[in-house]
DNA sequence: ACCTGAACACCGTTCAAGT
DNA sequence: ACCTGAACACCGTTCAAGT
């Protein structure tokens, strides 16, 4: 009734869209070209004369989750800046689960990605990093948001699986006594303040490296 | 001649030592049940008499990567120790580089992956961490490694995509003029040295912490 | 107990054919 | 120019049948 009474042209932007909302409801390996093209009452095979082939949706679904992250102010004080967009960047990659796992098999170097890295490093060289240590900054700042997004959203304490490595609470106590005892923490998913521990100590780190190369700069924060 | 003339009987293990061989060669995504068998001399239905379905053999795939990392030792210095050990994982992690991906979509919560975090979480505990802070601890080693490595692993630079969205070098320059002033810091592969920057920095924010909820601790180290 | 062949319900992608 | 149906070469997994 909705969508099949109208014609609606297809086009490249309205796949994209569908198979970001598809990944989002039912999980990316639920996103098959039959599957998308019934979504948009459209047999699969139409789908070729907007898009090259499966690869090049995942790049534009990539590309739709970095478009919705704001690029970080040119000039502004760096360590606000970039915890602000970490925090953001984080919070967008946790909400579209499934972009760490095609960034991981696609890479991570489209349009809207680069354009997001470019003004990044330019922040960072503008605070008065070296070339070196802004890539070193760049690359700390992916792993750690990269690598928490990537904890947060694998796995998933599949009960049935868990159960199956750990029959019982007392076997957990027994053979794993750190991880029984650290439980309630690691269940805690309080995912922002966890991050924002971290990352703290890495721009509070990078800040000290920073004063270190060019003494009387901004004076450390006091964290 | 070599393996179809004997009778080797087919066991879990060897299923997983052929998955792990074949993925370290071909990719993980040629890694099928139909190859499995063929590169095991058998049918692929064989494989079901040995293992639950396909997830099993990633879940031993997994355990495998884990069991080649030494578990770090109990009492020793937790700066040195949590050192070493997170760069044998980080080499453990991209000499396996699907282990990366396996890990986002099965999660890491096998027999090995547990009894490793345990070893490090009581690590982290033995050297004064509070329990909350050793969780946070954890996952920021985890966070840096895991993001780390999938960065190593991710993408790679494939140069037809790349040409794809970048025509020339004169265009990457005009767009991304940062990412073009550090495409040799990019370029240059030394994983090593670029993740031990990282880390060194995350220790020595941590021991900080420690330091200052248990004064009298042992003295920073001159990083 | 272990292995097999055929079959089922899916994939991505190609290609000639329609309009 | 865009859409379609049939087809190809793959998947993981089930199941009855073999030994």
């Amino acid at each position: 009734m909705t969508s099949t009474g109208t014609r609606t042209p297809l086009t490249r932007d309205r796949i994209i869209d569908a198979a970001v909302a598809l990944a989002d409801e039912l999980g990316v390996e639920e996103v098959s070209m039959r599957k998308l093209g019934a979504e948009l009452g459209v047999e699969a095979m139409s789908l070729y004369n907007h898009v090259e082939n499966k690869d090049g949706i995942f790049d534009g679904m990539i590309d739709h989750v970095f478009e919705s992250i704001p690029l970080p102010a040119a000039e502004s004080d760096w360590r606000a800046t970039v915890r602000a967009t970490a925090l953001i960047a984080l919070d967008r990659f946790i909400s579209h689960p499934w972009v760490v796992n095609l960034l991981m098999q696609r890479g991570n170097y489209g349009q809207s990605s680069l354009r997001f890295m470019d003004r990044t490093l330019g922040l960072l060289r503008s605070a008065g990093f070296s070339d070196e240590d802004t890539h070193h900054a760049w690359q700390m700042l992916a792993s750690h948001t990269m690598g928490y997004a990537f904890q947060q959203v694998s796995g998933g304490y599949d009960d049935k699986e868990w159960d199956n490595v750990v029959p019982s609470q007392a076997e957990l106590a027994e053979f794993f006594p750190h991880v029984a005892a650290l439980a309630p923490y690691l269940a805690e998913c309080e995912a922002g303040a966890e991050f924002a521990f971290g990352l703290d100590i890495i721009i509070s780190g990078l800040q000290a490296r920073l004063d270190a190369v060019t003494p009387g700069g901004s004076q450390p924060l006091g964290l």
